[in-house]
RNA sequence: GCGGUUGUGGCGGAAUCGGCAGACGCGCACGGUUGAGGGCCGUGUCCGAAAGGGUAAGGGUUCAAGUCCCUUCAACCGCACCA
C-alpha cells in the first residue's frame, strides 16, 4: 500500500483479482440461505449513463452486504440487446445490426467491470443471442399451444418514424414510447398474447406483493382496471336487433333517455343503410377516422354526436330512447356501445345539454341544496331511488345487486366484469428481434416450427429499407420453408417479436444460463427463485414489470417457473438529475461515469452516488459532492495507513480502560448498528454512510490521544474497512491487505455490535417547561420514573424556573426528557 | 378531471415509534501547518442582541407535532371520454 491514495493502480489491481480468482461465481449450496438480487440488466446503447451507474451501485452494495451476512447471492447481468436502435444504426452508417450490437456489448461489460459489481459473468445472457432466443421461441410456442397466442385483424397502433406497429402499453399521451412521433392507427393481421386471460390473477396477486412500492401496485391496478357492473341488452324498435350495452350503474336503468354506439360499431352501417341518415353518418365516421389518437384525446374533447333514427327500447319501462353516435364512446371497450344517463353520469350530462336531450333523475341525494330537476352537473354521489318504479326508496347501491338480479331472472342481461387491460400485440415489423417461430399452410393454417428446428435464426440475408414491411421479406432464404405438419408448402411468419418479450423471463434463464438441452433445471429454478430484490426504474412500473408477471404466471402454470410471483421486493430508484432535470444530450447537462471514473475513481463515484440521496429519491448531481466522497476516501485511507503499523502486532481482543475508550467503543458499536438497520432493513445507504463518516471522524479525534488502546483501536479500524466494503470495495480490500489480510475481505462478515457498549453512563437529558427546552443535564441512564423525577427537581435551574408557580402535570419519559406543565 | 408522491438552512439531505429540528456532507468564515498557494488538521455556521421564533400556508388533536387529522397552495409522476 503506498502513502498516497492511488485509485487507478487499487482498482485494475483488485478487479483482475476477483476476474482470476472467480470471487463472485456463484452456485447452490443447500447449507445457505439463498438471496437472488437483480438489476434490471441494459440495452447495449454503447455506454453506460449514471443512472445504470446508480442501480447498478445500489444492487452491488446489496449483493455484497448479503454476501457479508452469509447469504448466498446471486447477482447476474446481461444483455437486453434486441431492438431498434441497432437496426437504425445499421441503416444509418451500413454496420449490421449484429456487430453494432456486440461491440456495445463488450463496451459496456468492460464499463461494468470498471466499476467494480460483484457479478457472476459466467451467468450472462444476451437476448439477441440464438442459445438465448431459441428458448424465447419455444416458449412462444408454450403459448400458442395453450391457446394464448392468435392472429387477428384489427386496427392497432402504427408509429410512422419507427414503422412499425406498437403495443397500448408503447403508445404514450398519443406518442410513441420510444420516438414521441405521434401514433396512427392501421388495420392489420397481428400476433397477440392473450394477457386478458390473467387480468384477474395480476390484479389479485399484487395482494401478494407486500414488497413492492404501493405506488407502482396502484399504477398496474388501474392499468388493468377492473370494472364490475352488467351487460343489458336493448331490442332496436323495428328491426330484430339487440343493442348490448355494459354498464357499471344497472341501479340508473330508469334514468336512461338516449343510447349511443360507437362510431365504429357494425350497427352504425347496418342501421343507417340507403336512409336519410346514412350521408350525416359517413361524413361523421370519415371526420373521425383522419383524427389520430393524440387529436382524438388530446384537448377540450369537446363532446360530439350524431342521431342515427333509431330507437331502442329500455328493458325496465319499454320506453323508447334515441340512438345516437358520438366521439366518446370507444369499440374496443365493453361491448362498444352504451346506455346514457345524463342525470347520474357527467359525460352523458354535457352530451344531453349539448344535444337537447331529456335529463331524468333516479336518485336523490337527499340534499336541500341539491336541485335534481335542475341539476347543474351530473349527481354522481349515493341516494336513494326514485322514478325507478318497484325500486323506488332503496339506497342505490345496494339496489345495483337487485337490478342485476332482476335482469339475470327475466333474461335482459347478465352481471359482467369488463378491463382497461387489451391483449398484448406482439408483433414487430422490424429485423432485430426473435423470429416468430410460426409457418402458415394452405391447408393447416398456422403451425408452430418443431421443437427440434428451433432456433429459428434471423437470416443474414436482407435489406434495410425502413419501408414499412419487416426487413425478414426481403431475404430470400428465410420465408420459404415447408409446413410443419403436413409436409406440404409453407411461408414463415417475417415479423419479429416485440423486446419486452424477451426481458420477460430473462431472471429465470439467469438459474441456468448456459442450459442447451432445456430452458433451465427445474431444480436450479426452485432453488433460486423467486428474486429475492429486484431494483430499477419505475418507468417501467406498467411495461416490463406487468409484462414479467404475465409470463411467470404462464410458466407457472405450464409448471416451470416455482412461485406465482417473480419479484418478492421490488425498489423502484430515482432518477439522476443535473440542474434540476433529467440528464440529456439535448439539455447538454450529462454528466459522463467514464470522466468521473477516470478523474475521481469507480470506489469516488460509487460513493457519492449512494451518499447523495436514498435510493427511492432523485439524485441530484452535484461536482462538489463528488469531491467531498474523494476526500473522504482519501481520508480513512490516511487514517489506514497511518495506523497500520501501529496496530499490526495488536490482538483482536480489547478492554475498555478510560473514558476515551468507552467513548470510541460507543461511537463503532453504535456505527454499526445504524449501519446495519440502514443497509438491511431500510436501504437508506446515505445514512449508513453517515454513520461510517462519524466513525471515522471519532477515530481520528482518539488517535491524536496519548496512551492509545492498540487493541481497541485495531478492532475499530478492522470494523470501519469491512462496513465500508460494500460501498468502495477497491480501496477497502487494498486497506484490508494492508492490515495484513491474505484473503479478499469479500467473504468477511459483516461486523457484529456489543449491546452493553451502547449503555453509557450518563445521559444527557432535556427538561421542558410546558413543551418548551429550557434546560438540559446530565443524569444518571436506565433510572426508574420516580428516581429520574427525583434528579430532574435537584436541579437548581428547574428549581428557580419552578418559583411561585403551580406544577399542574408531570410527564417523564426516563432517559430521554421531562415536560412540567406549569401555570 | 381522477389517482399517487413530495414540500425541512445558501445547497444535497437527517430526524426510523408523536419526545432536543437541521445528523452527515457540500458551501462559506476563521485559526493552525506551509515561503506562498493547494492539500491537510481544527473551530464556527437556521433567524434573532436577547426574550424568543422557525419544517409550503392556515386551522385542529396532544403535556409534546416536521411526524397524526382537516383545508388551501405549489411541484413532480401515472392514467385520462374505460360507460
Amino acid at each position: 500500500m503506498q502513502q498516497k491514495y492511488d485509485f487507478k493502480t487499487i482498482e485494475e489491481k483488485w478487479q483482475k483479482y476477483w476476474e482470476e480468482r472467480k470471487i463472485f461465481k456463484t452456485d447452490i449450496d443447500q447449507e445457505k440461505e439463498k438471496f437472488y438480487l437483480l438489476e434490471m440488466f441494459p440495452y447495449p446503447s454503447g455506454k453506460l449513463h449514471m443512472g445504470h451507474v446508480r442501480n447498478y451501485s445500489i444492487g452491488d452494495v446489496m449483493a455484497r452486504y448479503y454476501t457479508m451476512r452469509g447469504k448466498n447471492v446471486l447477482h447476474p447481468m446481461g444483455w437486453d440487446s434486441f431492438g431498434l436502435p441497432a437496426e437504425n444504426a445499421a441503416i444509418k452508417n451500413n454496420i449490421h445490426p449484429n456487430k453494432w450490437t456486440w461491440d456495445n456489448i463488450s463496451e459496456m461489460r468492460s464499463q461494468l467491470k470498471s466499476l467494480g459489481f460483484s457479478y457472476d459473468w459466467d451467468r450472462e445472457v444476451a437476448t439477441c443471442h440464438p442459445d438465448y432466443y431459441k428458448w424465447m421461441q419455444w416458449i412462444f410456442i408454450q403459448f400458442f399451444n395453450n391457446g394464448l397466442a392468435y392472429k387477428k385483424q384489427n386496427p392497432v397502433n402504427w408509429c410512422p418514424s419507427c414503422n412499425t406497429v406498437l403495443a397500448n402499453e408503447q403508445v404514450v399521451d398519443g406518442q410513441c414510447e420510444r420516438c414521441s412521433t405521434p401514433v396512427g392507427k392501421k388495420d392489420l393481421e397481428q400476433w397477440y398474447l392473450k394477457i386478458t386471460d390473467y387480468a384477474e390473477r395480476l390484479l389479485d396477486d399484487l395482494k401478494l406483493l407486500e414488497g413492492w412500492p404501493n405506488k407502482v401496485k396502484i399504477m398496474q391496478e388501474n392499468w388493468i382496471g377492473k370494472s364490475i357492473g352488467a351487460n343489458v341488452d336493448f331490442k332496436i324498435a323495428g328491426t330484430d336487433r339487440i343493442m348490448e350495452v355494459f354498464t357499471t350503474r344497472p341501479d340508473t336503468l330508469f334514468g336512461v333517455t338516449y343510447m349511443v354506439l360507437a362510431p365504429e360499431h357494425p350497427y352504425v352501417k347496418e342501421l343507417t343503410r340507403d336512409t336519410e341518415f346514412e350521408k350525416d353518418v359517413d361524413t361523421f365516421l370519415d371526420k373521425l377516422q383522419h383524427l389520430s389518437d393524440l387529436d382524438r384525446t388530446s384537448g377540450k374533447y369537446d363532446k360530439e354526436g350524431l342521431f342515427i333514427g333509431h330507437y331502442a327500447i329500455n328493458p325496465m319501462n319499454s320506453k323508447e330512447v334515441p340512438i345516437y353516435i358520438a366521439n366518446y364512446v370507444l369499440m374496443d371497450y365493453g361491448t362498444g356501445a352504451i346506455m346514457a344517463v345524463p342525470a347520474h353520469d357527467q359525460r352523458d350530462f354535457e352530451f344531453a345539454v349539448k344535444y337537447g336531450i331529456d335529463i331524468i333523475p333516479v336518485v336523490d341525494p337527499e340534499d336541500p341544496e341539491i336541485d335534481l330537476y335542475n341539476l347543474k352537473e351530473a349527481f354522481v354521489a349515493e341516494g336513494k331511488m326514485i322514478n325507478s318504479g318497484e325500486f323506488n326508496g332503496l339506497n342505490n347501491i345496494e339496489a345495483i345487486d337487485k337490478f342485476i338480479e332482476y335482469l339475470e331472472e327475466k333474461n335482459l342481461g347478465k352481471r359482467t366484469v369488463n378491463y382497461k387491460l387489451r391483449d398484448w400485440l406482439i408483433s414487430r415489423q422490424r429485423y432485430w428481434g426473435t423470429p416468430i417461430p410460426m409457418i402458415f399452410c394452405e391447408s393447416c393454417g398456422w403451425v408452430p416450427e418443431k421443437i427440434e428446428n428451433l432456433p429459428v435464426l434471423l437470416p443474414t440475408d436482407v435489406v434495410f429499407t425502413a419501408k414499412g414491411d419487416s426487413p425478414l421479406t426481403t431475404s430470400k432464404s428465410f420465408k420459404y420453408t415447408i409446413c410443419p405438419k403436413c409436409g406440404g408448402k409453407g411461408t414463415r411468419e417475417t415479423d419479429t417479436m416485440d423486446t419486452f418479450l424477451d426481458s420477460s423471463w430473462y431472471y429465470l434463464r439467469y438459474v441456468d444460463a448456459k442450459n442447451d438441452e432445456e430452458i433451465w433445471d427445474k431444480l436450479k429454478a426452485e432453488y433460486w427463485m423467486p428474486v429475492d430484490q429486484y431494483i430499477g426504474g419505475v418507468e417501467h412500473a406498467i411495461l416490463h414489470l406487468l409484462y414479467a408477471r404475465f409470463f411467470n404466471k404462464f410458466l407457472f402454470d405450464i409448471g416451470y417457473a416455482p412461485s406465482q410471483e417473480p419479484f418478492t421486493n421490488l425498489l423502484t430508484q430515482g432518477m439522476v438529475l443535473k440542474d434540476g432535470s433529467k440528464m440529456s444530450k439535448s439539455k447538454g447537462n450529462v454528466v459522463s461515469p467514464e470522466d468521473i471514473i477516470d478523474k475521481y475513481g469507480a470506489d469516488t463515484a460509487r460513493l457519492f452516488i449512494l451518499f447523495a440521496s436514498p435510493p427511492e429519491k432523485e439524485l441530484e448531481w452535484s461536482d462538489a459532492g463528488v469531491e467531498g466522497s474523494f476526500r473522504f476516501l482519501n481520508r480513512v485511507y490516511r487514517l489506514v495507513y497511518e495506523l497500520a503499523d501501529l496496530i499490526k502486532g495488536a490482538s483482536d481482543n480489547y478492554e475498555i480502560k478510560n473514558t476515551d475508550d468507552k467513548e470510541l467503543s460507543y461511537v463503532l458499536n453504535s456505527t454499526i448498528k445504524k449501519a446495519t438497520e440502514d443497509m438491511g432493513t431500510r436501504f437508506n445507504f446515505n445514512t449508513a454512510i453517515s454513520a461510517i463518516m462519524v466513525l471515522v471522524n471519532e477515530l481520528y479525534r482518539y488517535k491524536s490521544l496519548e496512551n492509545l488502546n492498540l487493541n481497541l483501536l485495531k478492532h475499530s479500524v478492522k470494523c470501519l474497512v469491512l462496513m465500508l466494503s460494500p460501498f468502495t470495495p477497491h480501496i477497502c480490500e487494498e486497506m484490508w491487505q494492508h492490515l495484513g489480510n491474505e484473503q479478499s475481505l469479500y467473504f468477511e462478515n459483516w461486523p457484529k455490535y456489543d449491546e452493553d457498549a451502547l449503555v453509557r453512563d450518563e445521559i444527557e437529558i432535556v427538561i421542558q417547561i410546558n413543551g418548551k427546552v429550557k434546560e438540559k443535564t446530565y443524569v444518571t441512564s436506565g433510572l426508574s420514573k420516580d428516581e429520574f423525577l427525583e434528579k430532574v427537581m435537584e436541579n437548581e435551574k428547574v428549581k428557580v424556573l419552578l418559583e411561585g408557580k403551580e406544577i399542574i402535570k408531570i410527564i417523564p419519559v426516563p432517559d430521554k426528557l421531562v415536560n412540567i406543565v406549569v401555570k
